[in-house]
DNA sequence: CTCGGGTGCGAAAACGTTGCGATACTGAAT
DNA sequence: ATTCAGTATCGCAACGTTTTCGCACCCGAG
């Protein structure tokens, strides 16, 4: 076995900087017969080594925990929300401990499991929260924020989201302004908040100008790219065939793109796609994707940011936050 | 192992912490009289040996913690990798606090830190790690495995990563055997051993055929789109025109398809492609990539096994381990 | 009585502080 | 140029303080 852990000491830092230990003891102390040279030096080497003063190690520098919980780690919108709950924490300083959700999130025993370590609040991504488990944690003194909740949680849970209703709307907008009328629509999973949310945007579009949706232009499934592959081949079978298809989410988008390109169409010459997420691969398909642009990094900075107030005992004033999309035009968007 | 037919004992505990028995029972009862390193220590060993209290049978949930740290949040590749880190961390369990590199990481006060938060063990996910800093870790007892260090760490340095030069042999070896001959290598960034390694591979497929590559057909960059696009650009102007590409890794490729396209270069009619990691993006580009795929979850899971079983006191029989890459043959090779 | 565990206390080590002297350097007087 | 007093800088050694940990002893259950 290794020698023991070893803290901070006058000693170590002598020995790096080359000096006695009386003579880094003197800096620490603020003695005045220490070449300011030789001071700046020592001090550099104190904060590096991170050096507390014995007496006041008291004051015990525990560590703070908060955790961010994620339906899946298979997202890639994933890695930007926690990203930006990394800057946010990195501020105060907390820090992240990273999970899925647990086997039985119904019982008590996971707001007991987090209470026990000490965690001081919880940031669920993308995952369903009831009002028992909202109870639970609130009895556990354990603050949540949701971001993108699958249900629509009670009206006192904060949550964090982004303007999933305009960006539908704003995508639905942009085909119509440029003369689509036959706009097929790839719905989301049946229940989560964010996928009805662009539907309704899109229906919001549409009676704007006096249109409705056609029924027959819709499907719905996961958000994946085999489930935008597929309904875009039968959408695209429809007569008259749309001219334009709107997908929840860019997965589904790019595999819309592909449908596409397996029937013999061009994209955007015969049919032109939207997306919804605006990820990686969205900038780099063939076409490049135009698509809704959700500010993931954002809203985990955002979702931190209102969880520790909540942890300071702040109160919100208003539970539910949208952060702006933006509709990002590319190249897969054309005249009808 | 030895039998271990008794109740976790606090002598058996007080034997294995090298300390005696009183020493034990005042870090059961929270006394204060402990060395906070010694704390930590006995700590793990109460929670490795499942110490439960005489009197209260119900096992008390210490939450043990490892970190893993990764050098950037952008990498799509860090969700897998933190994907399968998670899943084998559930199995102990222990739980992960994700952090970046911090702003010093020459200084003693990030080993520091972690001894006093009593993280328990530490990933280093493509970062640097020099021998100062190893020894740093190894006074204050913490573990740590790399995966795909971006220097060449030190011999003791247990590190994970995947077959790069196999990976970039295969590929070479499937442009060559496509009837390819002038193949144009976009490198990584400098440095970096995992481009390093690709290189080698390229050359080595290479000259197993008695070629050689021509310093004409190089160009070096960052892991980026960007790099792949702006390579590719001046990689197809030469003359011949290769007729093949291989980038270093998928954002190059997805670069470098891009950049054929504006060229007017139909992929992989004109030319064939292949890139690296085999990320989301390259089975949903156009034409869908060819490319070496790496087992990022898989390397994830690895590290943290092999994390636990330090923590664990075990040796490790080999600190480096690579794990197979597969080439995955698409749409964008063809023969020449 | 034995075994497992808890606790007061003392000793030793670790850690930091301080007085003082050694050394080097400066600048002015010789 | 040399000397020499003055000063800045820093280490030595001794000292004071706190931390740490085991010994010895205690208790309670079986």
């Amino acid at each position: 076995m290794s020698r023991e852990p070893q803290r901070a000491t006058l000693a170590a830092v002598a020995r790096e900087a080359g000096v006695s230990v009386p003579t880094v003891s003197k800096v620490v102390n603020g003695r005045t017969d220490v070449a300011s040279e030789t001071r700046a030096r020592i001090e550099a080497l104190l904060v590096r080594h991170g050096y507390v003063a014995r007496g006041q190690g008291g004051a015990q520098p525990v560590s703070r925990t908060v955790e961010v919980v994620f339906d899946t780690m298979r997202s890639p919108n994933n890695l930007d929300i926690l990203h930006g709950a990394l800057e946010a924490a990195a501020a105060e300083p907390v820090e992240i401990v990273v999970g899925t959700v647990p086997e039985d999130p119904l019982g008590a025993a996971w707001a007991r499991r987090m209470s026990a370590a000490h965690r001081e609040g919880l940031i669920l991504v993308t995952s369903e929260i009831n009002t028992q488990q909202w109870r639970q944690f609130a009895e556990q003194n354990i603050p949540v924020v949701t971001i993108d909740p699958i249900n629509l949680p009670g009206p006192d849970v904060p949550s964090v989201g982004a303007t999933n209703f305009n960006g539908g709307m704003a995508a639905t907008a942009h085909l119509l302004d440029l003369g689509h009328r036959r706009i097929g629509f790839i719905e989301g999973p049946p229940g989560a908040m964010v996928a009805i949310a662009r539907l309704h945007g899109y229906h919001a579009a549409l009676s704007q100008r006096g249109l409705t949706g056609d029924p027959a232009l819709m499907m719905a499934g996961p958000f994946t790219f085999e489930t935008g592959f597929s309904a875009a081949l039968e959408l695209l079978a429809r007569e008259p065939r749309p001219t334009a298809l709107f997908a929840s989410n860019d997965g589904q988008a790019l595999g819309a793109i592909e449908a596409a390109r397996t029937l013999g169409l061009r994209v955007p010459e015969d049919v032109s796609v939207v997306g919804f997420d605006d990820i990686n691969a969205a900038r780099w398909s063939a076409p490049p994707l135009t698509t809704v642009r959700q500010p993931f990094a954002e809203m985990g900075r955002v979702a931190m940011r209102r969880l520790l107030r909540l942890i300071a005992g702040d109160e919100l004033a208003s539970p539910r936050v949208e952060l702006a999309t933006q509709l990002i035009i590319r190249k897969s968007t054309a005249p009808a």
